[in-house]
RNA sequence: GGCCCCGUCGCCAAGUGGUAAGGCACGGCUCUGCAAAAGCUGCACCGGCGGUUCAAAUCCGCCCGGGGCCUCCA
């Protein structure tokens, strides 16, 4: 079984085959720093977080990179709007970014460089382009020749003359063609500028990353990521300057994810739809999040709302009940080097799924299935005196760990986890943990006294409120609906 | 207008030619003082119509409904 991606250049899933057997150079557009991420941020960088682990699991030795667009139109105007430095406002909101990406736990890529500090390669790109004869300078400006890139548009599969027919030429411009697009931009009094062959100016906004992912990936590399909506123009023109200069095809591999929704709608700043990532984080676990996104397939638009969140909370409660249940019940018993084949047809069935153009949700499906094995062998009778049943369970449970790693999932400790989600569920319905514990023990002592009416009536009190009793051996706990 | 995607159980969501994974919710049973949790168990012929095929949710055509890109956008 191996590795299948669906590769947006041909529009059909592929075989996944590196450059470089056993390496894979992976490039994702990060985002440009001009204001707080949303989810559609979040899920970007939580898929392709789980890409990057995936493949990692998958034995594969990953250089991943990710870039920040810290000089842009709109950094400039927000900037301005603010009466501070564009690099002053890049760096506020790199270090939100961080701050955000971390909260979302996911892992560091290899390397995050920055277009400001990759000047020397992008002004180098620029000049090679109009050597060959497909850029011109124009004005201060420098474009890219559309025409003379017969590629150009492979990727989005739109055709030129009909683009043609609906571009404009927007003042200032001095364009050869309408779809023409620039690699540099003659300095406006007031912006950031860097000296180049052309005069003081700065890149264009798709320039930058093919600067940076040829410096550290090479010319041609593997995997290229990002949302679908980079598809055209920022990710066509990404070709389109790279091929050009280099001659040699650029990225082996296009992924896109798709778009998270509010209502049907794509989540964005215009529709002013969007919930950004510190907000979300404040009602819910970042794990939640992260559980949520990877319940759907990456290329599907996915539904955010408040019921799909609780619904997926529910879900990755029920993995970490069976979790933490696991291995209390496995505690202090005999260890065994026995080989599971349950547990090993677990992990081949998991493997399946990712392989499949990382099909995250059937994944998610087959660690539901572990733990209702684990569940189902744990409530068997003497459980802890049948070795045999030990033994899968503790292969189970290492086994959905594992998994569980490659998804950036249950890293956490179960009873911890478990515990910090329901006092943000009691807090949420407004009663304090202290109220519920004397509850319990006023219950407590009702049922000592065999007085089951005044126990009821307590238990569906706090039920009608949101809080449900379990009586178990050790007593009583509580749970939040 | 051009290009493209989607429509599967009450809700979320896999499956893209061989007879529908999983989760949430719901019903029954076991367990329990009674419950809950957990387990067992029940619960869909896949938007509509027509076609191809021995066989279609899966392929083709038309229709209906929803969405995306074409301008900054994850």
């Amino acid at each position: 079984m191996s590795l299948r991606v669906y590769n947006t250049l041909n529009g059909r899933k592929e075989p996944f085959e590196p450059i470089e057997p056993g390496k894979v150079g992976m490039y994702v557009c990060g985002v440009t720093v001009y204001d707080y991420c949303h989810v559609g941020h979040a899920r970007a960088n939580i898929v392709f977080d789980i890409i990057y682990r995936y493949l990692r699991y998958a034995g594969y030795e990953v250089n991943y990179v990710r870039n920040y667009t810290d000089v842009d139109d709109k950094i400039i105007a927000r900037a301005n709007e603010r009466g501070i430095d564009s690099q002053e406002l890049a760096e506020q909101f790199i270090r939100a970014f961080d701050e955000d990406m971390a909260a979302l736990g996911l892992d560091l890529p290899s390397c995050q460089p920055k277009a400001t500090e990759h000047m020397a390669e992008i002004i180098a790109i620029v000049e090679k382009l109009i050597e060959r004869g497909i850029a011109y300078p124009s004005g201060g400006d420098v474009y890219f020749s559309v025409e003379q890139f017969p590629d150009y548009l492979k990727l989005s599969g739109r055709n030129l003359e009909e683009m043609q027919a609906g571009a404009r030429i927007a003042p200032g411009e001095l364009k050869r063609n309408p779809m023409d697009f620039a690699l540099w931009k003659a300095a406006k009094p007031g912006e950031p500028s860097w000296d180049s062959p052309w005069g003081a100016g700065r890149p264009g906004w798709h320039i930058e990353c093919s600067a940076m992912s040829m410096k550290y990936l090479g010319e041609s590399f593997d995997i290229h990521g990002g949302g679908k909506d980079l598809i055209f123009p920022h990710h066509e023109n990404e070709i389109a300057q790279s091929e050009g200069a280099t001659g040699k095809p650029f990225v082996k591999y296009w992924l896109h994810n798709g778009f998270v929704n509010v209502n049907q709608e794509k989540m964005s700043k215009s529709l002013g739809n969007f919930f950004t990532i510190r907000d979300i984080l404040k009602t819910y676990d970042s794990e939640i999040l992260r559980f949520f996104i990877l319940s759907a397939h990456y290329r599907s638009p996915i539904d955010f709302s408040d019921q799909n969140l609780d619904e997926a909370t529910s879900g990755l409660e029920r993995i970490y009940e069976a979790l933490e249940a696991a291995a209390q019940a496995v505690e202090g018993c005999p260890e065994s080097t026995e080989p599971c084949p349950e547990a090993d047809a677990f992990k081949a069935r998991f493997a399946e799924a990712m392989d499949d153009d990382f099909n995250t949700a059937l994944a998610l499906g087959h660690i539901f299935d572990a733990v209702r094995t684990m569940n189902r062998l744990i409530a068997e009778k003497k459980f802890r005196k049948k070795a045999s049943l030990v033994t899968e369970v503790r292969a189970l449970h290492a086994a959905v760990m594992q998994v569980g790693d490659a998804l950036g999932l249950f890293g956490s400790d179960p009873a911890a986890w478990l515990e910090k989600q329901r006092l943000i569920a009691l807090d949420k319905l407004g009663i304090s943990v202290a109220e519920v514990q004397e509850q319990i023990e006023r219950r407590v002592q009702a049922r000592a006294d065999k007085d089951f009416a005044l126990s009821d009536q307590i238990r569906d009190e706090l039920d009608a409120r949101g809080v449900i009793l379990l009586d178990g051996p050790q007593g009583t706990n509580w749970k939040v609906k």
